[in-house]
RNA sequence: GGUCUCGUGGCCGAGAGGCUAGGCACCGGUCUGCAAAACCGUCUACAGCGGUUCGAAUCCGCUCGAGACCUCCA
């Protein structure tokens, strides 16, 4: 497997690049965390998942066996810092009159939609924290009789303090807990919690609570983090390969996720951690809190007062894979139409290259430069080099056209085979064949051939009139030296 | 208030002690009836001020600015 040579991923645990290496030979276990839908999720959610399907794309591209988890959030009791129960799912419910998992199947519904349109790849499984309530009691159970958890009045809390004792509590976020209670900004309503680091497990349950569910404590709800670490567990085993998420997960959820394994079974459950990084908006976070949010659909109908036109989910795409995972993207217009250019001229040398002359020999490196794609997602997953790279693959293709480089014909095969591979497999990007519309070719091929003739009489007055009123329908035409085409 | 991250050319973004990505825009050219498109070429930036070094956008310090987390969040 040499194009894995040197295959280095980010470790947010260690804050380093560390060599890439499988637990288990060729068999990479993958667990990231999704979305709660309690609503239709926005760009900023997207574009997690989008790095995440790069990511999952990209080991898959260098032939591992890859078994990906992402879980749906369909329950839960979260508990904010101020004690008070916030039950997101069933609030959205009582607001538009229906039942959680309605809620839920309504907006699942849409996600789906959503990752066809973006094109990501399906997980190996979806799996549900309802669908595992089961095990998350299960897992509490052991929590408790490792002696890392309390019963207090139908609730059951993690016992951070005692914790802390055999484990490093704060290892992937790098807080210290004595320092975390001078930091919290309010400390009130910490009745049920014997220490205010300490989180729920499980949440007795309350009179209006619409999901309610029978546990050795009682009637009650599961606690946020402990969902994870059920489905990851029981799809990919104590200690798997990649945890992922958004880097607002990092903490508390991933930190308490960490402590559950590691007061149930005694293990970190991920050798590696990764987080994306957030999507921006002016310069600040998009969330649904700052309502500077746009959802995914409106941008590709146009139908946001964003932006003055819609952008397809190709372009989106790309836009989004010429920023790194790890830094933080700023979703502006004129970035939007860039993208947008640099796509088509991406696509314009591609489609170039099945009609390249062939040469005896090539007069540059094609090895060299099809290594150098390898190279940046060895990097800790850089697609932006790979892109820079596509680009200078692009000038080459380019070239060659203009007969000033030449390309052997085992050398075109190569590129053409691994750009492809990158392109459609890696990036995943799909490029739309123009001209198949079905009506409509073969009326726009009536009309560039009377235009043709138009041309060829010197009829410029027709030709331009042809021209002028195809542009105000929005179809350009493009005269080139083998006929004319159009989009 | 605490912890952390970041400030790169007109814009978006990589890089991370010497080899100074890439895209878009601009400008010049080729092509073209004209235009558009396409293609080729040009364009040396790293917040400020100090310091370390033969050499710093990259390391250290300070200042200014922005953001994230500490609450649900991708």
């Amino acid at each position: 497997m040499k194009n894995r040579k040197n295959f280095q991923i980010y470790n947010s645990l260690s804050g380093k690049k560390e060599i890439f290496e499988p637990l288990n030979d060729n068999f990479v276990g993958m667990y990231v965390c999704g979305p709660t839908l309690y609503s239709e999720p926005h760009m900023g959610n997207m574009r997690t998942f989008i790095n995440f399907d790069l990511i999952y794309r990209y080991l898959l591209h260098l032939g591992f066996k890859v078994k990906y988890v992402r879980n749906i959030t369909d329950a839960g009791h979260i508990t904010n810092s101020a004690g008070q129960e916030e039950d997101s799912i069933g609030k959205a419910a009582r607001l538009e009159q229906m039942q959680s998992l309605e809620i839920v199947y309504k907006y699942n519904v849409k996600f789906q939609e959503l990752q066809r349109i973006y094109n990501l790849l399906p997980p190996s499984i979806e799996p549900t924290a309802t669908g595992h309530i089961q095990e998350q009691i299960e897992i509490i159970e052991q929590i408790l009789d490792n002696g890392y958890a309390y019963v207090v009045n139908g609730s059951v809390y993690f016992d951070t303090k005692k914790y802390m004792k055999d484990f490093n509590y704060g290892i992937l976020s790098g807080r210290k807990v004595d320092e975390l209670e001078n930091e919290t900004r309010t400390l009130n309503a910490q009745d049920e919690k014997r220490f205010f680091a300490d989180f729920a497990l499980w949440k007795k349950a309350n009179p209006e609570d619409m999901q309610i569910w029978r546990s050795p404590w009682g009637d009650g709800n599961p606690g946020w983090h402990i969902e994870c670490t059920a489905m990851s567990t029981k799809y990919l085993g104590k200690h798997f390969d990649i945890h992922g998420g958004g880097m607002d997960l990092k903490f508390p959820h991933h930190e308490d996720e960490i402590a559950q394994s590691c007061g149930s079974f005694g293990c970190n459950p991920a050798k590696y951690w990764m987080h994306a990084n957030m999507l921006n908006v002016n310069g600040q976070k998009m969330s649904k809190s700052f309502g500077n949010y746009f959802l995914p659909k409106e941008i590709i109908e146009g139908t946001t007062n964003l932006f003055k036109k819609a952008y397809p989910a190709n372009v989106l795409r790309f836009f989004m894979m010429q920023a790194h995972y790890r830094s933080t993207l700023d979703f502006t217009e004129t970035a939007l139409d860039a993208s947008e250019k640099g796509f088509s001229r991406l696509t314009d040398g591609l489609n170039l290259i099945e009609k390249l002359n062939i040469s005896e020999s090539s007069s540059f490196d094609v090895q060299s430069l099809v290594d150098s794609f390898y190279a940046a997602m060895n990097d800790d997953f850089n697609a932006p080099i790979l892109i820079a790279n596509l680009f200078e693959a692009v000038k080459q293709i380019n070239l060659i056209n203009d007969g000033n480089v030449t390309i052997s014909k085992l050398d075109k095969d190569l590129l053409e085979t691994e750009m492809k591979g990158f392109i459609f497999n890696v990036l995943g990007l799909e490029i739309a064949s123009s001209n198949n519309d079905s009506i409509l070719k073969p009326v726009m091929e009536l009309v560039l051939d009377l235009r043709q003739q138009a041309r060829a009489n010197k009829d410029w007055t027709t030709s331009d009139k042809i021209r002028d009123g195809l542009a105000a329908a929005g179809i350009i035409v493009k005269d080139g030296k083998e006929g004319s085409s159009w989009n």
